[in-house]
RNA sequence: GCGCCCGUAGCUCAGCAGGAUAGAGCAACAGCCUUCUAAGCUGUGGGUCAGGCGUUCGAAUCGCCUCGGGCGUACCA
C-alpha cells in the first residue's frame, strides 16, 4: 500500500515540477505544528534561494498546479512560505479501511530483498551475561525482526567469543587449580572425561579471578597467552578442556537469551572462523598486503583523508595467535562463503569502532568483502547507573542479567495479584518486566549512552514498556466486553479478535459506512460531494491519522536501523489512543453503525500495536 | 598529544539532510474514578539549547574558537 506521505509526495513534487522547479523541494514531512496543519511542505523556501524568487511567489505558483483531487482538503500559504496541508476525513477513513483489510496493516516488504548477516550478542564464553550485553541482544533482536518484517532474508550470528585470551585464562587457571587433570599432561594419549572439570558456577568465579591475577602478573599472563595460542593451534587437552567450558556456558547462554525471548539463527563463534585463517592470511601475504612490523603481521589500513594516525590491522600476533581481528575478517570469509549477503551488521558496543573500522577498510583492501558489501557499524552506548557511570551491583561488581531480570521482576506488581495462580503470575511478570527492559533500551537512540535506574524502571509510569502493554489491554477489555455482548459486530470471527487475522477485520469498511450515515450520500470515491464528518472527536481523527503513518515511520526505521523510532511511534499512537479513549465512551454508543467504526479502529490500533511490539522483542498479556 | 562523541527544564533524555511557539517522561503543584482497567487523562510552573564568533531571510541543528565531561589511540574483546 502506499503512504499517504507518499502519495502526497507525489501530488506536491509534481507540482513543484509543473511550477519549473526541482521536484526534490515538493518533499511532504509530517506537521510540526498539528494545530496549523496535518503536512506541510518547506521546499518553497529552500526554492527561493536557488531561483531568487520570493517563496511566497514560488507556493504560490505551486498551488496553482496541484491537480483535482479527493485527498487534499486545505492547502495554505502562509508566511515566509510554508506550504500547510490538511487532508480530507475521507480520505483518512479510506485508508485506514485499506490498512485493516491489507496483511500486515499495510506495510509492503521490499521488492528487492537484501542478504543481511546481523552480528551481535556477542557473549564470551565463560563469562556470565551481564548488562553490556543487554543492548547488543535487544538492539540486535530488534533489527532483525525488522529487517525480516521488511522482506529481507535475515541470518543472525551470535558470534561466540570462543576463542580468544578469555579462553587461554581460564585454561592456565585450571591447570594452576588441578595440574593433575589429564588435560595438561602432553603425553596422555587416551579418553578425557565426558564430565567436565568444573561447574558453571565455578567458570564464573574463575574467570574473573584470572581475569584480575592476569592484570598484575605478568608471569601470568604470558602462560595465559601461550595457553591461547596452544588452543589455537589444536592441542589436544586444550581442545577438550575448551569443548567442555563450551558446553557448560552455551547451555546456560541460551537459557539467558530465551528469556530475553532473544534467538539466533547460528551460534556460530570465533572458534568457527579458525578453519578459514591460514588460507586467509597466506592470500594477504600473497597480494602483498600483509607484511610483517613489530613482529607481527599486518596490513595498512591508513588513508589519506584520515585525520588521524590510524594503525594497521593486525592479522596475527607477533606469537602467530590469532586476534579479534584475525577472528572476525576469517568470520568474514566464511560469511561471504556461506551467505554472499549485501550486508552484515554489527550490533557492538561503540568503544569498539576503530576495531571495526579497521577490519571493514582490511576486508575490501585484501577482497575478503566484495567492494559492494555494505559493512555496517552499529555501536550502542553504555548502560550507565545513577551515578553516570558504567551501571554496577550495589557492592560494585558487574550484575548479571539474570539477577536484572529477576530484579525488575520482581518490582512488577499486578492488581490482584492474589487471585491468580502462581505460574501465570510469574508469567504475566516476565512478560511485563521484559518490555519495561526492551522498552527502556529500544526507547534511546543507539549510540547514545543511558541510564539505567530500576526505580524508575519499577514505577512503571509514563513513557514506557508497561504503559503501551496497558493501553493494549484496554483495548482487549473494550473487544472482550463487546464480543460478549454483541458478537454479531465480529462477525464470523466471533470473539476471536485478539488472533488478529486479516478475517477478523470485517470493520474494514466500518467508517465508510459511518460517512454514509451520518452524511449525505457521501461516496469515498467522488471528489464533488460534500464533506462530512467521519470521526466522532478531534481525539479520534488524531488517533487515526496517526495510525496511517505506520508504513512510512517503519520504512524510516529499518532505513535508519533505528528501533527507537518505533518506540516514539508506538508511544505516540499509546498516548492518543488513551486521550480518545478518555474522550469516547466506546461501550456506551448506542449507534451501531458508529460503533462499528470505533471496533474497527481500535482493532487496527491494537494490531498496529501489536505488529511494532512484535517487532521491538516483547508482547502484550490479555490483562494487567 | 591526536582523534571521536557529548554538554538542551531540578533529574533522565528526544529533537540536529536549518524552518513556525525547542518537546517527552520523572519530580513539583492543581484537577479528573457510582460509567470501557487511574500502570490512565487534563492543566500549571520550569529553558540566554555550555559560552563566543560566523554562514543564512531563518541556527539547538551548519562552520570556527573557548570551556567542561566521556571514550578511543597495534599485539584484550
Amino acid at each position: 500500500m502506499q503512504t499517504i506521505i507518499e502519495t502526497l509526495n507525489k501530488i506536491f513534487t509534481e507540482s513543484f515540477k509543473n511550477a519549473g522547479y526541482d521536484a526534490d523541494l515538493g518533499r511532504v514531512v509530517v506537521s510540526a505544528r498539528p494545530d496549523l496543519c496535518q503536512f506541510q511542505v518547506n521546499g518553497a523556501m529552500s526554492a527561493a534561494k536557488l531561483y531568487r524568487k520570493a517563496p511566497l511567489m514560488i507556493a504560490n505558483d505551486v498551488l496553482a498546479d496541484i491537480p483535482a483531487n479527493d485527498i487534499l482538503e486545505e492547502v495554505a500559504v502562509v508566511a515566509p512560505g510554508f506550504i500547510n496541508i490538511k487532508i480530507k476525513d475521507a480520505f483518512i477513513s479510506q485508508y485506514l479501511s485499506e490498512m485493516a483489510a491489507a496483511a500486515n496493516c499495510g506495510f509492503t516488504p521490499n521488492e528487492n530483498p537484501k542478504t543481511v548477516v546481523i552480528d551481535y550478542g556477542g557473549p564470551n564464553v565463560a563469562k556470565p551475561l551481564h548488562v553490556g550485553h543487554l543492548r547488543s541482544a535487544v538492539i540486535g533482536e530488534a533489527l532483525k525482526r525488522m529487517n525480516r518484517f521488511a522482506g529481507n532474508k535475515v541470518i543472525a550470528d551470535a558470534h561466540l567469543g570462543d576463542f580468544g585470551l578469555q579462553m587461554g585464562l581460564i585454561i592456565h587457571e585450571l591447570s594452576c587449580r588441578q595440574p593433575t587433570l589429564p588435560y595438561f599432561d602432553e603425553t596422555y594419549t587416551g579418553d578425557y572425561p565426558a564430565e567436565a572439570p568444573f561447574s558453571l558456577k565455578d567458570l564464573e568465579e574463575i574467570y574473573p579471578f584470572a581475569s584480575a591475577k592476569s592484570k598484575e602478573d605478568e608471569a601470568y599472563l604470558t602462560a595465559a597467552r601461550n595457553a591461547t595460542k596452544d588452543l589455537q593451534s589444536g592441542r589436544r587437552g586444550y581442545r577438550a578442556l575448551w569443548q567442555h567450558i563450551m558446553n557448560v556456558s552455551l547451555a546456560d547462554l541460551k537459557r539467558n537469551y530465551s528469556r530475553l525471548d532473544v534467538d539466533f539463527d547460528l551460534w556460530y563463534g570465533e572458534s568457527d572462523a579458525e578453519p578459514y585463517i591460514p588460507a586467509m592470511v597466506r592470500m594477504m601475504k600473497d597480494k602483498g598486503f600483509a607484511y610483517e612490523s613489530e613482529g607481527a603481521l599486518v596490513v595498512d589500513v591508513k588513508e589519506n583523508t584520515d585525520n588521524a594516525p590510524i594503525p594497521p590491522c593486525i592479522i596475527l600476533k607477533s606469537d602467530g595467535s590469532a586476534i579479534y581481528e584475525t577472528t572476525d575478517l576469517a568470520t568474514l570469509v566464511q560469511r561471504e562463503e556461506d551467505f554472499h549477503p549485501d550486508r552484515v551488521m554489527y550490533v557492538v558496543d561503540k568503544r569498539q569502532v576503530l576495531h571495526f573500522e579497521r577490519v571493514f577498510r582490511c576486508a575490501k583492501k585484501t577482497g575478503v568483502t566484495r567492494p559492494e558489501t555494505d559493512l555496517s557499524f552499529i555501536g550502542f552506548g553504555t548502560v550507565n547507573g545513577k551515578d553516570g557511570k558504567p551501571f554496577k551491583t550495589r557492592a560494585g561488581g558487574t550484575m548479571k542479567l539474570s539477577e536484572l531480570l529477576d530484579t525488575v521482576e520482581e518490582k512488577v506488581s499486578i492488581k490482584g495479584e492474589e487471585e491468580i495462580p502462581a505460574a501465570e503470575l510469574a508469567k504475566l511478570k516476565q512478560t511485563i518486566g521484559l518490555a519495561a527492559i526492551k522498552y527502556g533500551d529500544l526507547m534511546n537512540p543507539c549510540d547514545s549512552n543511558y541510564i539505567f535506574d530500576i526505580d524508575k524502571f519499577a514505577s512503571f509510569e509514563g513513557n514506557t514498556g508497561p504503559y503501551i502493554l496497558y493501553t493494549m489491554v484496554r483495548i482487549k477489555s473494550i473487544l472482550t466486553k463487546l464480543a460478549a455482548n454483541k458478537p454479531e459486530l465480529f462477525g464470523t470471527a466471533g470473539g476471536k479478535f485478539c488472533e488478529i487475522a486479516a478475517d477478523v477485520l470485517p470493520q474494514s469498511g466500518a467508517y465508510i459506512e459511518v460517512r454514509e450515515h451520518l452524511g449525505t450520500g457521501f461516496h469515498p470515491r467522488a471528489s464533488s460531494q460534500q464533506f462530512s464528518p467521519a470521526f466522532t472527536t478531534d481525539s479520534e481523527r488524531d488517533l487515526a491519522l496517526t495510525l496511517t503513518r505506520f508504513s512510512h515511520t517503519l520504512n524510516e526505521a529499518v532505513k535508519k536501523d533505528a528501533p527507537s523510532i518505533l518506540c516514539s511511534y508506538i508511544y505516540e499512537i499509546a498516548n492518543k489512543f488513551n486521550v480518545f479513549y478518555h474522550d469516547k465512551k466506546i461501550l456506551a454508543e448506542e449507534d451501531e453503525i458508529v460503533l462499528r467504526s470505533l471496533v474497527a479502529l481500535i482493532t487496527l490500533t491494537l494490531n498496529v500495536l501489536n505488529i511494532n511490539i512484535n517487532l521491538l522483542g516483547f508482547s502484550a498479556p490479555e490483562k494487567m
